[in-house]
DNA sequence: TAACTTAATGACCCAATAGTCATTAAGTTA
DNA sequence: TAACTTAATGACTATTGGGTCATTAAGTTA
């Protein structure tokens, strides 16, 4: 009886997001500093030698987990806003939809809580992220109240701090859920919090008060 | 010429306050695990071995960190609406308007970055918060919300999710500013960016359509 | 001003862990 | 199946930093 398995498996193109997940996953239960590669490595059933074969640092892995999975989802938005036809509220509730089923509901869930927490220890991560996600996630909401106010949909609101207030509440939901959120007995339900966030903007951003 | 100021002050009363506000603003900068404690103890003004004299240990320091400043303030905001008098909203306003001065404007203001970024390293204290001052301050929100909602100030909506979307943006507020905030050019205005939110909340939450 | 109490110090100890590298073995080629 | 390439290992090193404690000196009392 001869094992099929050997101890050793070689899977060169595999490992590398094998480990960033495994990264993320530990990075954001316990914060970088305090997140040791040994356990990294064991979590992605890899030793700690192997790691770096694929990293060259701790920061060089932090970098890769950030920006590995978030990108897409952003390209993925301005897809949908710019061929969307509905109003402008209809395209708010699907960005934060999109944002949420893309995001929200994977892996990837904790990477703004991971980046909120250690932004000040990698500003130049921090900043790829701003750049690149957020800057841009603003931009498509921006844009969106920006149609519903000038089609007369929204009423005139200072754009630039509305765009904050609405993001807001959805950035929350995820943080709390990697931090606070095993303090509660019932946890919030994301679709809920959604639908109540969604419908008090619709009223509050109304133009016309029936 | 003699020197009037010794080199060793005896300074017993004040050390513990002064080593907390150290340690608050080095764990807000850099997260508990990164932080040294000769660095808080540098920045008291004080060495490594005195820091021990008041705090047994560096999770002793960051149980106080949390617990000194922030109760107060919700015992305050619960002083607030016993003595309210005028409309829901009105309270509603004056609620978080308080928080932000008596929070925000702060050295207390990096707390909830803190609390959010290492809340599941330290489950028991985290517990604490969540039990003194989030289930306190979300109990407040919740009490004004039904006021309005019984007089038909504010229309029926489900409570406990609206209390979470009302509190999330001015958190937020407070968390970007001690993480992300440092990477954009323009720093958001707290005063713009709450009646922002207060004004979406007013037309958001009402009632009548006139 | 001498004796005494205790706040404050900082050199030291040791456990933990980021990063290295000589060795091992999986898979490939001839 | 022997020779070869390289993915994978884990023991090892160097450093960092939490925590200790014998020593020092500030302030107090008689």
């Amino acid at each position: 009886m001869v094992s099929e398995s050997p101890l050793r498996k070689r899977r060169k193109e595999a490992r590398p997001s094998e480990l960033t997940a495994a990264a993320l996953g530990l990075f954001v239960e316990k914060g970088f500093a305090a997140t040791r590669l040994e356990e990294v490595a064991l979590r992605a059933g890899v030793s700690k030698g192997t790691l770096y074969l694929y990293f060259d640092s701790k920061e060089a892995l932090f970098k890769a987990v950030i920006q590995e999975g978030i990108i897409p989802v952003v390209a993925e938005g301005e897809a949908i806003a710019a061929s969307h036809a509905g109003s402008a509220f209809d395209l708010l509730e699907r960005l934060l939809g999109n944002w949420w089923t893309r995001i929200g509901e994977t892996d990837f869930a904790g990477i703004p809580k991971l980046m909120v927490a250690e932004a000040r220890n990698f500003p130049e991560v921090a900043q790829f992220y701003y750049e690149n996600v957020i800057r841009r996630g603003r931009a498509l909401v921006g844009a969106a109240l920006e149609r519903g106010m000038a089609s007369g949909e929204f009423r005139r609101m200072e754009i630039e701090t509305c765009i904050e207030v609405v993001i807001a509440p959805v950035l929350m939901l995820l943080i709390w859920r990697f931090s606070m959120g095993s303090c509660q007995g019932k946890q919030v339900d994301p679709a809920q919090y959604l639908a109540i966030h969604m419908d008090l903007l619709r009223q509050g951003l109304q133009r016309s008060q029936v």
